[in-house]
DNA sequence: CTTGGAATGTCAACAAGGCTGACATAAAAT
DNA sequence: ATTTTATGTCAGCCTTGTTGACATTCCAAG
């Protein structure tokens, strides 16, 4: 353990032995659904799904973006979008304005409403994830986010990357 | 870990501000896309999704495992599994012997070919976080495993433990 | 022993949310 | 004037969740 990256001996690998990786795999796996579980809770009582979190998640942290900038965070068909964010739209969570400078673009808003849910469904996930950093200390947080930096796709970084610079 | 709770310093408890605990939340949700991304292309290639690779994973890892043991891992409704199971058998990939005390179990196992595909998918989804764990090192790997752990509900977390146990 | 309930698994039908393809519109760029 | 870009929409498909209904098996109480 102390020796971990000097020593170059055959001990300073056994983190990445088949064993090590099966268990951060099994661990992503089960996490992920702790993660989701309490806005899924929220957002099943009012009849959204997972990716109407999403769309609300990232307009909340660009307010303005467009949709072809969102399709890029999110990774799917602007018809699977459009069909969330019509919902969204009708419902009065979203706002979609025309572009001023490129008419052809939208720029999306939450509303009062919106903004509403999307505070009540971040405060849910960052109570867990709270409990769990204080509970296992702030080294253990670095390395936790380090490693999910680097299993990132680069495209996925590059919106991960330009999100932290905008929020801080 | 030690000074954590105790010091009640205001620097000691920055990473638990709700600017790091948002971070650690888009994090997983880029890592996550990241994490499976592999083992989707080589499912989809194969007309398979998601759902298929976690029955496959789970049954390999417990050889004979009940319909119902693998329903509380994974979940989802006994339909739900049920459906991909039948193709999984269909397919010849999964075997299903019913229960010899008690008939009204099935016991699942993965064909040779089941083993074929498992072995491709693991060994995909383990050279993305063998990368990721030698880029950053077996602290920060601890960390990572500390902090997934601990945002598992106590439900998912007997299931990973208990996975563990029969791992090692 | 029989019968009723509990456990287990299967079949059918539906909904959410992915996907592709085709197409319309408006505006920008060439 | 023409092409390209950004967006939206319709139709239809697939995966994977859901609930409801049902068959089989086991076990325990009468």
């Amino acid at each position: 353990m102390a020796d971990a990256a000097g020593s170059a001996g055959n001990e300073t690998l056994l983190f990445l032995t088949d064993d090590q990786l099966r268990k951060g795999i099994e661990a992503m796996f089960f996490a992920y659904r702790g993660f989701t579980a309490d806005p899924d809770r929220i957002l099943g009582d009012k009849g959204y799904g997972r990716a109407h979190h999403r769309a609300i998640h990232f307009i909340n942290r660009s307010p303005g973006t467009t949709v072809n900038n969102l399709l890029s965070i999110l990774g799917v068909t602007k018809q699977s979008l459009n069909r969330v964010l019509r919902t969204l739209i009708e419902d009065g969570l979203v706002e979609s304005r025309v572009g001023t400078r490129d008419k052809r673009e939208r720029h999306l808003f939450l509303t009062a409403t919106g903004q509403a849910l999307e505070s009540e469904l971040s405060t849910a996930q960052r109570n867990r994830m709270r409990a769990a950093f204080r509970q296992v200390g702030p080294d253990a947080v670095v390395g936790f986010r380090q490693v999910l930096e680097a299993m990132m796709d680069t495209e996925m970084r590059r919106h991960y990357v330009r999100l932290r610079e905008a929020g801080e």
